[in-house]
DNA sequence: CTCTTCTATAAGCATTTGCTTATAATATAA
DNA sequence: TTATATTATAAGCAAATGCTTATAGAAGAG
């Protein structure tokens, strides 16, 4: 079943400061010296949760000189939308189909 | 800004196997005994599980005699994709609307 | 080249997570 | 009551997470 493969983009989206990051990219691409400055923690530790966003595929993240430039894969957010409508849903195909037998 | 309240949701569907769990429950309620013939581990490892979706809102549980009925909480998996969608579309209200003055 | 700026990686550490086994709590049946 | 079945909690442990500081890598300016 492919929810397998969205377990590590919830895990992304598991952290605070990361859905923060996401709200910031949402408008636009900003490098990371910027999206560091609405944080209080360090550069490695932002270096790190970028990483993870972008590993899980909800970011993508170009140099342009100096820069790194992060922006929102969009499409992500659809996949992600359509797979919480599927798997919250009704009449389809699942693992337990049978009644449970021992619950009467 | 209303993400803070989400981290801890989709923190409970970072894992696989919860995920799974909301896929057996999705169409209709089922007990603990029936979902736990789904994986290898343990009862107590099951009961830690159903904690954690349903303290994040995912999952209401009932007991029936000697039972615990779990069922999905549909409308927030509403409130989910809803929150999906606005935190990653444009044109909102978010955190950093000036320009990014370093990348010039 | 050297120096500076921006970003990524390495190592270490405290906290959290997910499991285990053992035990307790809850409810039914005899 | 006692016995059985289902579920929850407690304690312990290995692995993962998120941060730190220190260091390294990458790119532009002089």
């Amino acid at each position: 079943m492919k929810y397998f493969d969205f377990a590590p983009v919830f895990k992304a989206m598991s952290d605070e400061k990361r859905l923060k990051i996401i709200d910031l990219l949402s408008n636009g691409s900003l490098c990371a010296c910027k999206i560091l400055e609405h944080f209080d923690f360090s550069q490695p530790a932002l270096s790190q949760h970028m990483k993870v966003l972008v590993d899980a595929g909800l970011v993508s993240g170009v140099r342009v000189g100096n820069w790194m430039h992060y922006s929102l894969v969009k499409e992500k957010y659809e996949e992600v939308i359509s797979f919480v409508k599927q798997i919250s849903s009704e009449n389809k195909e699942h693992f337990c189909d049978e009644e449970c037998g021992k619950c009467k």
